[in-house]
DNA sequence: TCTATTATTTTGAATAGTCAAAGTTTGAAT
DNA sequence: ATTCAAACTTTGACTATTCAAAATAATAGA
């Protein structure tokens, strides 16, 4: 009855764009297809089998969300995942941009016992190295989150902190570091033209970089 | 085409098993069966698509041996278990005798990037911390083996070093923790008669203990 | 040599997860 | 309202891995 780790990939998709989507209204199976790389029929005859189980609920025609032990499950899933990232980066040295991909396989294989060895080691962290919080362990409270807010909503002129990269794909984040956009880094909004449809923000001394409201809409920052 | 968990799993098994049966003649289904844990049929029929893979020499009635393909394959994984158990032991402080049912996991897990720097941060360990010998990284040579024999060899009043442990049941290495039987360890052959089935030992100053010869048989030492 | 036991292979069926393609709904736009 | 496109569901099929049970071959002992 362990979860498989299909069953955990699809819990986890659904919590993250339940998040995206805030909240109001199911995940549509189109988007929980999409994000999972499968077609929309398996997701529906899947997404049965897990309603069955008691893990998601399903409207036909509307869409999935979880349920209080779908979300418990995703959760966990989540935290694994970003604990093994926190590792590869900050213990073995991994490549920051890459380290996603590694972190999906992985996050399959680690058993609770190594885990809470690596959350030991690693001295308990709150927050992964692209900034996405870390679920605390069952029954250590409440996830603790960071107020964001994406770079989008800034003004010309604010001075703000890198807190959070939503991309996971390699070659956004390949860009994010290459301009110091990592989390932490503190910038300079030079200019947001919602006209321009893209913003400039300035960090330490360098040149200005431009972002599109795509990838700007990607950076989370927190302060003023 | 890249080998799935299953087939890595069934040429590790073929791999020990040849080394145990001592090389002469083929591994025969019924002991590739149990040392998987899968019915003979399922064996038999495995075997077959594999030997079509080019990765055994299947001989129907007699058994398999691996290719060369095969062995290749057989020592990759061989490599990443007993890298992660000596992480698991040396960096992480796991149970020495229970690493074992977490690296059968995280053998399929570990991409190569991630073994290189775990081997690197480890500093290129040639045991793991059973004693097995850690195959070398494909072109880094061949597995330099030390000689060893079992402790059943040994005769009364010898002084030899503990080098490996061929089990890897949690009891056995539980026992053998114990009785201070782990890799390094000096001891001396208190008595040996055969017509006893037992050897008795004793390691520094504590009390003699004493093994029926099928656990002795699984000590393997060096030395004098 | 004959037979009884043991090892192995074959056969038929099951499960998890997937796709392609055909069939339905829904909802927006005319 | 009517229609069309987009989203969703159904159906039938396929792969990998497994088991149980029946069929077959090999072997050791009398």
């Amino acid at each position: 009855m362990a979860p498989s780790t299909t069953t955990q990939n699809y819990l986890k998709a659904v919590y993250q764009l339940q998040q995206r989507q805030d909240g109001r209204g199911p995940v549509p199976m189109g988007q929980l297809a999409q994000a999972i790389g499968i077609t929309p029929g398996t997701a529906t005859t899947m997404v049965k089998r897990f309603a069955d189980d008691g893990l998601l609920d399903y409207t036909p025609r509307k869409g999935v969300r979880l349920t209080p032990r779908g979300r418990k499950l995703a959760l966990a899933v989540l935290r694994r995942h970003r604990i093994i990232e926190t590792f590869l980066v900050q213990v073995l040295g991994l490549d920051w941009a890459e380290v996603h991909e590694e972190a999906e396989v992985l996050e399959h294989a680690v058993s609770e016992k190594v885990l809470d060895k690596l959350d030991a080691y690693l001295g308990h962290p709150t927050a992964d190295p692209h900034g996405s919080p870390i679920p605390p362990a069952p029954g250590s409270g409440p996830m603790r989150t960071i107020e964001m807010r994406p770079l989008t909503s800034c003004e010309s002129g604010q001075s703000v902190t890198v807190g959070r990269l939503l991309d996971t794909l390699p070659r956004f984040l390949q860009f994010a570091e290459r301009n110091g956009l990592t989390p932490g880094t503190r910038l300079t909004v030079i200019d947001n033209d919602p006209a321009a449809d893209a913003v400039t923000v300035k960090v330490g001394r360098s040149a200005p970089t431009t972002l599109g409201s795509a990838a700007a809409g990607k950076v989370l920052v927190t302060g003023e």
